[in-house]
DNA sequence: GATTACTCGAAAGAACCTGC
DNA sequence: GCAGGTTCTTTCGAGTAATC
């Protein structure tokens, strides 16, 4: 099927001649501006949304500066541009403001920051303020070097310049920072005593879904080779809790002659002869969730919102676009659901939706026929294939990120090549290495995997075997890096990546799709009873606290081990939780009665013993048989 | 034509580097 | 050690293609 060519490919090089009668043409033809190098994406926002304004010359100035001659990251201008001209526009609104010239930053910025009316955040209002400020700066340099005559043509356009006294009393950037890590602080406590536990549940139910697909794969073998029929119905037992799974297996034929009186006349005719959908090549199996019975306490009967740890995702239709779709009264209920669980209410959210047809979803061609399936079926109905790969996704996802304590597009970057993962030797034990671009990093840096994550890795690579149909040894299809990331140029051509699915490389979100299904139903609560949502980043800090205050690993070694520089950011990711700080106040307050006036040495490690220690957590973290956070007992 | 699935832009939120 | 500045992540929803 030909690919749909993206809004970005549309636009052609030379696209900044779009803006010819939108913008100035001087602006186009500013000295030591490239516009050719200008982001399309730019260039349409400016055209399709700015166009008309009292700003857009001042905008498009800033775009072509920003981008050309201080060359900052594109997705830093993007994010600017957006920013500024939403802001603006009401503002101008607000202050009946009708040119530039009317604009006047020592009157609106404060009025705008301290205005009580407006809704927007302070972070919101600190952004406008840094970026007014920095863009300002950058104009003023740029329009500075430029020759006398000029000055006067493109000082016109320049953002006027914020003195520096009015600067600094509006600055609110360190309750903002300071929120921002109460916000961290809070959600990583929530987190952190479940560390162990979390790796451990997930390991288990990619167990328990790796037993259903089997089973099921035996049920569809009876069928295929003619020694049962659709309709099946088939149990197995699970141990964790002990308890008998029952369900059905279908295919389409079977469930539209066996509900026909809910079906067209038309579509049963079909069905019968298995024409059109129902043709042979287009069969699908698929399940329907019986229930399961607690083998231990039989009482409640059949509990079809008990199927494994995600029947109720099923049966409130939590899948991909599920919560979306239906009545108003439907979405409803949906997000109140959702929002137990701690995901946003204000606006509809789509926590299990991957964006890959197939992956947490079911393929395209069978969505439509299940949806209203489903309306007919007794239980839910469910594929298993897409479900497998979402948790096969979401556990090497889990055990890297807590292994790691890799960040998202680290974890994107992996790929089935040589130069990205090898093997090597470190004390007798042999390790995997993998080689990626950390964040705001040039050069390549190491991450020691241990012997579980390899194997999550191998059985990624495994389901992707399968999913793409490859003999064994034939390499996974090479696949472009995920187009919406913004560092996405950073990794330009087509790779093995190990994170893609149905032709396509993961999106961040995708990743958070299958975390969140892998684990969904674990309850993390802040102190104050406040559900808290999971997220890769989330993940990192707990990692970081876990090595630091469980497994002691010093704060430099954790820096390294996270690839940062300074290990002052260091130092708020590995800050104590607050259940340890009453611990050890509860401690300190004993030891002082007791021991007064004893002072402990001071501890300086040297080079040798940094080195040491770096090693001995290298060992520690990432294997599973000596994980931080204790064993996991996989059944 | 109605419904559903998918793409991708937009913007908020968060992280963290650099230079003084 | 801090202020200033840049970059990356996450989330949402409008628009559009695909399907029945």
């Amino acid at each position: 099927m030909p690919r749909r060519r993206t809004n970005l490919e549309r636009l052609q090089v030379g696209a900044w001649r779009e803006l010819l009668d939108v913008v100035d043409v001087r602006i186009l033809q500013a000295p030591s501006l490239d516009w050719d190098q200008v982001d399309g994406r730019a260039i349409r926002y400016l055209k399709e949304s700015v166009a008309g304004t009292a700003w857009i010359n001042p905008l498009a100035l800033m775009v072509g500066v920003l981008l050309t001659s201080a060359r900052l990251n594109v997705a830093t201008v993007l994010s600017r541009l957006y920013g500024m001209h939403v802001r603006w526009q009401d503002l101008f609104a607000r202050y009946q403001l009708r040119t530039f010239a009317d604009w006047d930053p020592c009157e609106h910025l404060p009025r705008y920051l301290n205005d009580e009316v407006c809704a927007d955040s302070v972070k919101t209002k600190q952004d406008f303020l840094f970026w007014y400020r920095s863009s300002a700066d950058h104009m003023h340099d740029y329009v500075r070097a430029l020759p006398a005559d000029l000055q006067a043509i493109y000082g016109q356009w320049e953002f006027p310049l914020l003195p520096r006294g009015i600067d600094h009393q509006l600055d609110r950037m360190a309750e903002v920072i300071e929120d921002q890590r109460h916000r961290r602080q809070v959600e990583t406590d929530a987190l952190t005593p479940h560390f162990a536990k979390l790796r451990g549940e997930a390991h288990l139910r990619w167990n328990q879904l790796f037993r259903l697909r089997t089973k099921v794969g035996e049920v569809i073998a009876l069928v295929t080779s003619g020694q049962a029929s659709c309709p099946v119905a088939f149990s197995y037992e699970e141990t964790h809790p002990r308890q008998r799974v029952h369900a059905r297996l279908w295919d389409r034929r079977s469930f539209v002659l066996a509900h026909a009186d809910q079906y067209s006349r038309a579509t049963g005719w079909e069905a019968r002869r298995q024409i059109r959908a129902f043709r042979p090549g287009n069969n699908t199996y698929f399940l329907e969730v019986v229930g399961t019975e607690l083998l231990d306490d039989p009482s409640p009967g059949l509990m079809s919102e008990q199927f494994l740890w995600f029947g109720d995702v099923l049966r409130y239709d939590l899948l991909s676009e599920g919560p979306c779709l239906g009545t108003p009264e439907e979405v409803k209920r949906k997000q109140a659901y959702l929002h137990s669980w701690g995901y946003e209410i204000e606006r509809r959210c789509k926590p299990f939706s991957s964006g890959i047809a197939g992956l947490l979803a079911w393929p395209f061609e069978q969505a439509n026929f299940l949806r209203k399936a489903q309306a007919r079926a007794q239980g839910p109905l469910l594929l298993v294939e897409p479900l497998f790969a979402a948790v096969t996704f979401g556990l090497a996802a889990l055990d890297f990120f807590t292994t790691t304590g890799a960040r998202m597009n680290e974890l994107l970057q992996v790929r089935l090549t040589a130069d990205c993962l090898y093997t090597m030797v470190v004390e007798g034990t042999q390790r995997l290495l993998v080689r990626l671009l950390p964040k705001g990093m040039t050069r390549l840096a190491e991450y020691v995997v241990g012997p579980e994550t390899r194997r999550h890795f191998e059985r990624v690579a495994l389901m992707l075997q399968d999913h793409y149909g490859l003999r064994p040894g034939e390499p996974v299809p090479a696949v472009a890096f995920c187009k919406h990331h913004g560092r996405a140029a950073l990794f330009p051509g087509h790779h093995p990546y190990l994170f893609q699915y149905g032709g396509q490389h993961l999106s961040p979100s995708a990743i958070t799709a299958c975390l969140r299904f892998l684990c969904h139903g674990m309850v993390f609560e802040t102190v104050e009873g406040k559900a808290v949502v999971l997220k890769a980043h989330l993940l990192r800090h707990v990692f970081a606290t876990h090595i630091h205050h469980v497994e002691q690993v010093p704060l430099d070694i954790v820096a390294v081990l996270l690839h940062q520089k300074n290990t002052r950011v260091t130092g708020y990711y590995a800050a104590p939780p607050w259940h340890q700080v009453l611990t050890s106040a509860n401690v300190i307050l004993d030891r002082f009665a007791t021991h007064l006036g004893s002072l402990d040495e001071a501890f300086v490690r040297a080079p040798a013993e940094l080195q040491r220690q770096y090693e001995e957590a290298k060992e520690r973290v990432g294997t599973l048989a000596k994980v931080p956070g204790g064993d996991c007992t996989c059944l």
